[in-house]
RNA sequence: GUGGGUAUAGCGUAGCUGGUUAACGCGUCAGUUUGUGGCACUGAAGACCAUGGGUUCGAAUCCCAUUAUCCACCCCA
């Protein structure tokens, strides 16, 4: 078949067979976050590009080229979000809302854009479920947010995880340490790949991360900052591991994992799967206590995370989790004749009202042709109406799972009626999960 | 942006040492007499074999280009 148009590179679509594994995701993932008290913060799908700058940083590969901006009548350029902390943060000052009870916490499940090329686990529009909170600079923030994301990934039923956690640092640490690796690195001007030397001056930490062969062996003997942190960095990152142990969180010290957004400032994590190929991290994030004072707001310390929503299914079917199983057809009632049809469309229009799903033939077919379509729709139960039912005003309720029959009115105490089978058939499916 | 793999009906595949109407499974639709689904059987619809060039008497099959897609690098969720 030749179309006329087709999903753009990098994209997916969510066809009603899947609807109920992204059900699934969206609904543990809110509930979790909601019991650690966070709440839902909706904002808009663009910002202008100026805020994405200042925030995930100008030197970043996020910015730098995979950003889909776009200039719209004025001279305004937009950019499509490709990230939710950045957007949040603006929303989060726009409306006042530190000027509330702290700390603030939200929630979002969001899509993201990014110009990349795609791969498994790596889209241009992807979607991301993450949370910020706003005002504590305690360990106990950073060791709850962390809860948050594993209790999130075991509801999930996700267990084959590794927690990484660093610290990067606070500004005066970091500079102290940047200040060491541009001494380091400096030695190897003539080795390092052209894009490390340009990381040189403005974010050497970014040369730690490069997978060239010759800059990752010289990374190798580099300084780590975890030998550069100041007092306060230190004891902030030795708490947190003492917390996190108490709470049986386990977790990897990796000095090497370096977000690359500029953003973050000391606690930086992300949980990894070997399940889903080369994209391995299902959430990143940490702490940014700059960004909300270099956003226009009050200094106000901060942190959040991200999950990839995508990289979250693919894990779960790698892993075989459970998904919630979508909502059947309660019942279908078969037609047959102008007269009866009319009646179908009555009581099909009352169930409804009652909050059942119900269907009834709008395809013109033949008795046994809807039988057979009740019965792929995994409808419960079904009821025939012809002439004979309409005379006697009574019909039988076809259970299709046991093929049993009872009869039922078709008068005023039909609903009743139904709502009991409904309910014996509820509690019948419980006897055989006991069984 | 850089590599490598793959492109055949809605989906999954066969055919790929070139040769009559491109095959199979699943799915879809209809039927197997009279008012009842699942099973079985029968039949139907559905593919310009990704696109454009070439080689050849002849190309789904060989060659080149383009595009799409997948995996990996990079980066990140």
């Amino acid at each position: 078949m030749e179309l006329i148009a087709k999903r753009p590179n990098g994209t997916k679509d969510m066809i009603p067979a899947e609807a109920h594994k992204w059900h699934t995701v969206e609904k543990v993932v809110s509930e979790t976050a909601e019991c650690f008290g966070f709440k839902e913060i909706r904002f808009p799908m663009f910002e202008e590009t100026g805020l994405f700058k200042r925030s995930v940083g100008d030197t970043t590969d996020v910015v730098q080229k995979e950003m889909y901006t776009v200039s719209s009548k004025g001279d305004d350029t937009f950019t499509l979000r490709p990230e939710g902390t950045a957007g949040t943060v603006r929303a989060v000052l726009q409306n006042g809302l530190l000027n509330e009870a702290l700390p603030l916490k939200t929630y979002y499940i969001i899509s993201c854009f990014r110009h990349e090329k795609a791969q498994k686990g790596r889209l241009r529009e992807f979607h991301q479920f993450g949370v910020e909170m706003f005002g504590s600079k305690s360990y106990l923030a950073d060791a709850d947010v962390i809860a948050l994301a594993q209790s999130v990934l075991l509801r999930l039923g996700i267990e084959n995880t590794v927690l990484n956690i660093n610290s990067i640092g606070c500004p005066h640490c970091r500079e102290k340490y940047q200040q060491a690796l541009r001494e380091y690195f400096g030695k190897y001007t003539d080795k390092l790949c052209g894009t490390c030397l340009s990381r040189m001056e403005k974010n050497p930490m970014r040369i730690l991360d490069c997978k060239s062969e010759i800059c990752s062996d010289i990374a190798k003997d580099a300084p780590v900052i975890l030998d550069f942190l100041c007092d306060e960095c230190k004891e902030h990152f030795e708490n947190l591991k003492e917390n996190l142990t108490e709470r049986g969180i386990a977790f990897k010290v990796n000095p090497k994992i370096v977000r690359g957004l500029d953003y973050y400032t000391k606690t930086v994590f992300e949980f990894v799967s070997d399940s889903i190929g080369a994209q391995g991290t299902i959430c990143g994030g940490g702490r940014y206590d700059g960004l909300v004072e270099q956003l226009g707001g009050q200094p106000t310390p901060a942190l959040g995370f991200a999950m990839g929503i995508e990289r979250l299914l693919l894990t779960m079917e790698a892993e075989n989790c459970e998904f919630n199983q979508p909502k059947t057809c309660d019942i279908y009632i078969a037609a047959m004749g102008k007269a009866a049809e009319k009646k179908t469309v009555a009581l099909v229009s009352a169930l409804r009202d009652e909050g059942y799903h119900a269907e009834s033939d709008v395809m013109g077919r033949g008795l046994k042709a809807q039988m057979k379509y009740a019965d792929k729709m995994g409808a419960k139960f079904t009821l025939v109406l012809g002439d004979n039912e309409l005379l006697s005003g009574k019909a039988k309720l076809k259970n299709m799972k046991k093929g049993e029959e009872t009869e039922i009115s078709l008068g005023d105490k039909f609903i009743d009626d139904f709502s009991d089978a409904m309910i014996a058939e509820m509690f019948d499916v419980e006897e055989m999960f006991k069984g």
